[in-house]
DNA sequence: TAAATTACCTAGGCGTCCTAGGCAAATGTA
DNA sequence: TACATTTGCCTAGGACGCCTAGGTAATTTA
């Protein structure tokens, strides 16, 4: 009987490839386990149930794309800065459908508060100080960014935009002018 | 053996409750033929499979949302409309929580079609009439505010606004401002 | 009232989730 | 090297959801 070497952090990982190839809600523990050659019982070594496994996903996913946002974010501010990090965004949503998929779980608050979800915030505040809005308009302003970012992926993923010749692609491109002009532009309350 | 009259139109009605009591996720032609007391194996004569009922719910939803949105918009232009219907959008969501969330599943392009999705764009674009845009910025603005709208209600469900004391309403009443002043004063290419 | 239809049933197969308990491979210790 | 401990993966099996085939009884139609 050999042993194939699982852990919680190989299950994981590819957990989030499976994710990616045959789609977030088609992850089972079975399907695991049958990519490893091994019985679904055995993986209840290593995580505690099919829930465990998805929030682990999750907040691989949320890591993941911090990081990717955080890089694209390094050296730049302004607009510049705003590009980078929407363009962070939509391209993990690309090319990492299924682990995109999986940042969208609803976390308990615990493991919410936790998570990388927190850094996503905060890189947003960052990029909202080279347009100098004062509380509360800094706080909207972040619920709008997070909003129109994530709304127009899901959306775009969904196929919503696919029955007009405008392409996904150029209408994003003059959405975050709309964005960066809005923020230069706050309208006072 | 008494009958309890069950038909497709019934089980979708009863399906969209179900999904706003317990989550559209949760709604299983199990639970479903519980609910009405009978064999889940009795659903198949009125709906084809667990994805043909979760497709009708979803036509439900869009329905109901096109409906309501319409109702809001009826005699209203400008900053008007622009608020009515997004606040159509939002009390929906907040109201039918399983059937909005519903309304999001991916449709074959197809039945997309078919469906009062369109209705949905064609009202959008009709409250941009009030704001005189020139294509391509009607299709891109259609596209921000719908990104806007979903995103918005889709993060505040996930409890994402829950960490700072600025209230979900707040921030949504000063984003509707911000995006009326961005489609009155939109940036030129 | 007989025939046709149909609403709901039972039986049963398959897949996924998960627990309990067992054996053998790997690792630590004398 | 030999034994003890740990642990990785196993089998067995129960619960539940999805779905098909075929039957029976309630309803509608002629």
């Amino acid at each position: 009987m050999a042993r194939v070497g699982l852990n919680t952090e190989r299950l994981t990982a590819a957990g989030a490839e499976l994710a990616d190839e045959v789609g977030f809600d088609k992850v089972t523990v079975s399907a695991l386990a049958r990519r490893f050659g091994v019985k679904d019982a055995s993986l209840y070594s290593h995580v505690k149930n099919s829930q465990d496994l998805k929030t682990r996903i999750a907040l691989l996913a949320l890591e993941e794309l911090a990081d990717r946002a955080a890089a694209a974010l390094a050296g730049r501010a302004g607009k510049d800065a705003l590009t980078a990090f929407a363009n962070a965004y939509r391209g993990y949503a690309h090319e990492h459908p299924g682990r995109y998929a999986a940042a969208q779980l609803d976390l308990d608050p615990e493991t919410a508060r936790a998570s990388a979800a927190v850094r996503h915030s905060q890189m947003t505040r960052a990029i909202l100080r080279g347009y100098h809005l004062a509380e509360p308009d800094e706080t909207d302003a972040v619920r709008l960014l997070g909003s129109t970012f994530h709304g127009y992926v899901a959306l775009e993923r969904s196929g919503g935009f696919q029955h007009t010749p405008r392409t996904a692609e150029d209408s994003w491109a003059r959405i975050l002018d709309a964005l960066d002009a809005l923020l230069r532009a706050w309208p006072a309350a």
